[in-house]
DNA sequence: ATCGGATGATTAATCGATTAAGCAGCGGTA
DNA sequence: TACCGCTGCTTAATCGATTAATCATCCGAT
């Protein structure tokens, strides 16, 4: 403010190099100003920093959809990263349509932002945006920034299974067109061993069929010899949950169940779900970093304009988490039934 | 941009005249500087705009603690509303920490916000922030802009229960010090006949004692007598059915299980729960209004500065949802077990 | 005594859009 | 003919912060 400026009979060059540090100021007066600035609640205003730097200290954050349960999570995690590097989070719901997507990232522009992560619908390619991006989907995406291993979570739920003896799993995906979904399937396959059979269930393509919130069937399966199912989502594990234990099938003691990214319920449902979480806020820090980066490199106006961010494909590990909805497979028979099921 | 005026050999003035149809500029010109802006990609920059108008078309969203459940649909509804009003939506997350939400706040005026939208936490007071501010909590709670009627809420869960034919309920709910917990429970018990016996079970109290993720001890509840359980979110009406399924416990036929908001997994477990519906579309489209509105009216820069929207308080009607977790209690004696149990 | 250099602060231009005020033509009326 | 009023556009100021360029001192060294 030039109020500051007045109060002290200061220039307002001055005050704005006291605060920045940057000119050269006496530092007793430097100290004056700072109290007075204090005093007065000065709170410098961004839109003239913006205007006169070309920075809005703004990031857009694009999801896919909002509603997925996912979200929290993530918006936490990048909101927490972006706020900590001193930006401010902008969000935009493509609510699952490309072309609101589209538009979404339009008006971020519009806005202002430096930059941007978007976490793309069902494998979107992101065409060129005007500014810096960050992509956060699933390593074997090309562009992708950064991404937990959701193949070698995959690999991590099939092992552990494998090891309790199960040699018969249902996998329970929701549409194959998801790079996501995609690369957990092919790492829970790909820790299979020979004598391990396994079989995938895609839901969407069920519900096309039967309609939403349809039986899965799995009753039949438990029936057919399966003993384990692995789903590629804890909504979907818990959906497989309930339905086996209404079908009044014992989990884990007659079937194991398995999901992914230990969602809010996992660990209050019984039995608590056996499941990999991702490392959101590693994810979202090393996001967040590399596209502060590239903001920060992207004054030599020529060069690639608005290249996405080539940084080098992070691969963030997931981890497992056991709890109580996996255990041995039961023995040909049907074995004892256990009110409180633990680990071995 | 100037570039546009150069182009065309005219004035930014005009230019800017042209494109918000302010000034007088010929019909002839106007279309000639909308087809140039077209040509040449103009985006009107924000920051000179707000720094010039003072209003930056951005408004804050506060939020208790992002990781809750509900918030998907808070922020795809506010997002929703507010672009549809021409805003942009800035989050802040308070993680459950007043500290910290405070700081939040201070931060979202920092960056410029016109106004925000706050969800408090646990009927968290919002002292005067120097915005207008739209709350969204209860409408028992002083100063609440909008909100669904958590109450009429309970009061319709209640009487379903009560109609089915539930002569003995337990409440469940999290922490009595949540304004929208205590709504929900009021509104139950006001719509319970004299007939009725209920308890209220607290689950953050029993988890003080027994750690998290404890046995919630439904079952005993159940051969105490109780013929349903009504929880005041839907993630403890899941918690509630898993642990009774867990049990042998079929629901709906031996105990109903009802819960609140419709998350996402209410419609997928099985049986599907019963629940209670906010219109958050509304609720968001309402508190942005109101906000839109305070903002507009902010202008005579005496009289209450920056006092809180005082809009009439609105209260959004909620919608029963019945599913299959609910159904008549059994007679006597353990009613002979359907494996569809549906609705009657 | 004078000049070079360091120090501490000021001037002024700039970012991009908005907007009040001003100016030039043109047509119509008294 | 002279003046009023309208139209269409330009001038110029402004919002608030940043920053290169400039200026005024004062000190030490030659």
């Amino acid at each position: 403010m030039t109020r500051i400026a007045n109060t002290l009979g200061v220039s307002a060059a001055t005050v704005s190099n006291a605060l920045s540090g940057k000119g050269r100021v006496s530092a007793e007066l430097t100290d004056r100003i700072r109290s007075i600035a204090a005093e007065l609640g000065y709170v410098p205003s961004q839109a003239g920093r913006a205007l006169r730097t070309g920075r809005s200290g703004v990031i857009g954050l694009v999801l896919p959809d909002i509603s997925n349960p996912l979200f929290p999570q993530i918006a936490q995690a990048i909101e927490f990263a972006a706020s900590s590097a001193g930006y401010g989070v902008l969000i935009a719901d493509s609510r699952g349509d490309i072309a609101i997507q589209t538009r979404a990232i339009e008006r971020l522009i519009e806005r202002g932002v430096d930059g941007m992560v978007i976490v793309p619908r069902r494998g979107t390619r992101i065409a060129d945006v005007g500014c810096p991006v960050a992509v956060v989907d699933t390593p074997s995406t090309p562009g992708n920034t950064v991404a937990a291993d959701h193949w070698d979570g995959g690999r991590q739920i099939a092992d552990h299974l494998v090891r309790l003896g199960h040699r018969h799993l249902l996998i329970i995906g929701n549409n194959p067109a998801s790079n996501v979904q995609n690369d957990r399937v092919g790492g829970l396959r790909s820790a299979l061993r020979e004598d391990v059979c396994a079989e995938t269930l895609w839901i969407e393509r069920l519900e096309e069929v039967n309609g939403k919130g349809c039986s899965l069937g799995l009753a039949a399966k438990v029936a057919e010899g399966v003993t384990a199912f692995a789903a590629v989502s804890d909504l979907h594990a818990l959906r497989a949950l309930t339905e086996l234990q209404r079908a009044g099938i014992h989990v884990p003691e007659q079937a194991s169940v398995t999901g992914f990214d230990d969602l809010i319920w996992s660990p209050v449902v019984t039995p608590a779900l056996t499941t990999v979480r991702m490392d959101m806020a590693r994810i979202a820090a090393i996001a967040v970093e590399a596209l502060v980066q590239a903001i920060g490199a992207e004054e030599p106006e020529h060069s690639s304009v608005g290249a996405p961010v080539s940084a080098p494909v992070s691969k963030v590990p997931m981890q497992l988490v056991v709890r109580q909805s996996t255990a041995t497979p039961p023995t040909t028979a049907t074995p004892p039934f256990v009110t409180q099921g633990e680990q071995p």
